[in-house]
DNA sequence: GGCCCGATCGTCT
DNA sequence: GACGATCGGGCCA
């Protein structure tokens, strides 16, 4: 017990000190990454950076750690399963790079990126990411205190907490469906690329929440970073 | 206009 | 591990 609280603390050092780290070189994903399918785009997505440059803010910089591939018309725990189309899902049918944000369960939201070319509605829904820079924002947005405040009165188990999953990301980048139908290339929000890309093992295994799909909650459309402390679940 | 349900999370046991 | 919160959207009438 004593070990894994230390554990968390070495973590939660870990994590503030990125604030006073450089970060790597990073540049733009092109928008011809994102008009490939969701497979292909969720897998690779792992390890790019989120950028987060709202007017009059300071950046707020995240690593992603974990996505999942919806595959559009054919996929039944897809938003657009069967050819569901309506003016929330319309920027689904839209080209590659396009950011499509919901509500579910009535409280959270969930964060997806547009893939593959128009007419064929294929999203890679972020799971998690592990923060970068931009810290304090993001724990001021998601727990109302700064990172140091928030490990003294909740532990240092708590920061691993801000991120580690769909809803819990948005609420501490400030993401939610006001913020759909925006795009990385005209928007406050970028993806990109470090290089030389850092080096990580990659888990396949299957989907989080979609039971209600039958065989297609069966598929192994979930991605992560092998090891990570941001992952939602193993 | 009404009804049902969810790509989640936090709290409690 | 179990459960309740909470509400917009999709679908049917």
């Amino acid at each position: 017990m004593k070990a894994k609280q230390g554990l968390y603390m070495d973590l939660a050092r870990d994590i503030l000190a990125r604030e006073v780290r450089p970060l790597p070189a990073l540049t733009q994903l092109p928008p011809d990454f994102y008009q490939r399918t969701a497979i292909e785009v969720a897998r690779d997505l792992l390890g790019k950076y989120c950028l987060i440059q709202r007017p009059g803010f300071p950046q707020t910089v995240c690593r992603i750690v974990e996505t999942e591939a919806y595959m559009g018309v054919a996929d039944k725990a897809a938003n657009t399963s069967g050819g569901r189309r309506t003016p929330r899902t319309e920027i689904l049918y839209g080209p590659g790079g396009g950011v499509f944000i919901y509500l579910t369960y009535g409280m959270y939201h969930c964060l997806n990126i547009v893939c593959n070319r128009p007419e064929i509605p294929e999203a890679a829904l972020i799971r998690a990411v592990e923060p970068v820079q931009g810290l304090d924002a993001m724990c001021l947005a998601r727990f109302g205190c700064t990172a140091v405040e928030i490990v003294e009165k909740k532990g240092p188990k708590t920061l691993l907490g801000l991120t580690n999953g769909p809803g819990k990301l948005c609420q501490a980048l400030g993401l939610s469906r006001k913020d759909s139908d925006i795009n990385l290339f005209n928007s406050f929000f970028h993806i990109a690329e470090e290089k030389p890309a850092s080096d990580f093992q990659m888990v396949e295994t299957t989907r989080i929440g979609v039971e209600s799909a039958g065989e297609d909650a069966l598929l192994p459309y979930r991605y992560y970073i092998a090891g990570n402390p941001f992952v939602s679940r193993l």
